[in-house]
DNA sequence: CTTATTTGTCAATTAATTTGACAAAGAAAA
DNA sequence: TTTTCTTTGTCAAATTAATTGACAAATAAG
């Protein structure tokens, strides 16, 4: 992966994380949240949360099965996270909206820092581009197995 | 955000983000990468790819609806990536299986690095830790909206 | 105590997936 | 080219999973 192979991987691994999209049925949310089917259904009554059928009138057709984004997921996972602790439904909910764009903004990171990958041992060290204050450097993000991530400076050609 | 609401929300944030572990049906599979469903089930049969099912025997239950763990999902984006461009499935699962743990890698520095959060005008920073050779200060991503994510560096108190 | 919110559960219906089989298209080998 | 092996599409019948609606129970709020 160091030469020529980079980029016929790399390249493609960028463009995979820049574009998925994938939606997840009402049961993998609810094994993966401990949210019952139940609730999910009621919380969507409510409005506090979105399916993907909610959100579009040309897929309001009755009995398709409610489909939601990984964005829904992670807000279902941080209600419950509220309730767990003894939040009522409705502050829950209000507590996690107050920061709902976080969880993008994490996602926007990704996909405009990792600028490259290389292979190290046991793991690989990410490009994140240059940092201000340091000219003709970049940040990189040296990830090994059995071994804390590190942050690295390099002189970038 | 930048005080005591701070934690409260940050560190069921960094939980999730640690635990989340989401399964997705052969549908959402399917729609997402644009591999047919008669493709998966063909490319499990064959041992390219693997659900849930096909790892763990106890679930070896005749007509259960298969599921895949995300790394799957990328796994199968990233072969279709390969046979979009002309190479063989046998092909594509090699080039593919070659760095099949760059995705838990990427996974595992938002697990470890992401320390902190602070909102900041129109998005948000992530406190990113220390790097080699700069003691005393922590690196910083500051995302916003409608402009380019930059890092910067810190003084840390 | 009373009312409103939230969740569990059941039954009947609809949707989505499973398996198995056969055919067809595509790639590799003779 | 011809033959063979790999890969995918499609169909039907069976099975699993999700849908809606309703009622009851549990929980929170007034």
């Amino acid at each position: 992966m160091d030469s020529a192979q980079n980029n016929i991987y790399v390249d493609r691994f960028k463009d995979i994380l820049k574009h998925e999209h994938f939606l997840l049925g009402i049961g993998e949310i609810s094994k993966a949240t401990g949210v019952s089917q139940r609730q999910l259904r009621y919380w969507e009554e409510k409005g506090y949360i979105k399916s993907e059928e909610s959100k579009d009138d040309s897929k309001k057709c009755d009995h398709r099965h409610r489909k939601y984004s990984h964005f829904t997921f992670l807000k279902v996972s941080m209600i419950q996270s509220f309730i767990n602790d003894g939040y009522t439904l409705n502050a829950a909910v209000q507590k996690t909206d107050a920061h709902s764009l976080l969880s993008k903004a994490v996602k926007q990171f990704l996909k405009e820092r990792i600028l490259d990958v290389t292979v190290v041992q046991n793991g690989y060290e990410l490009d994140l581009g240059s940092i201000d204050g340091v000219p003709g450097k970049h940040v990189y993000a040296v990830i090994q197995k059995n071994a804390n991530t590190k942050l690295i400076l390099k002189d970038f050609v």
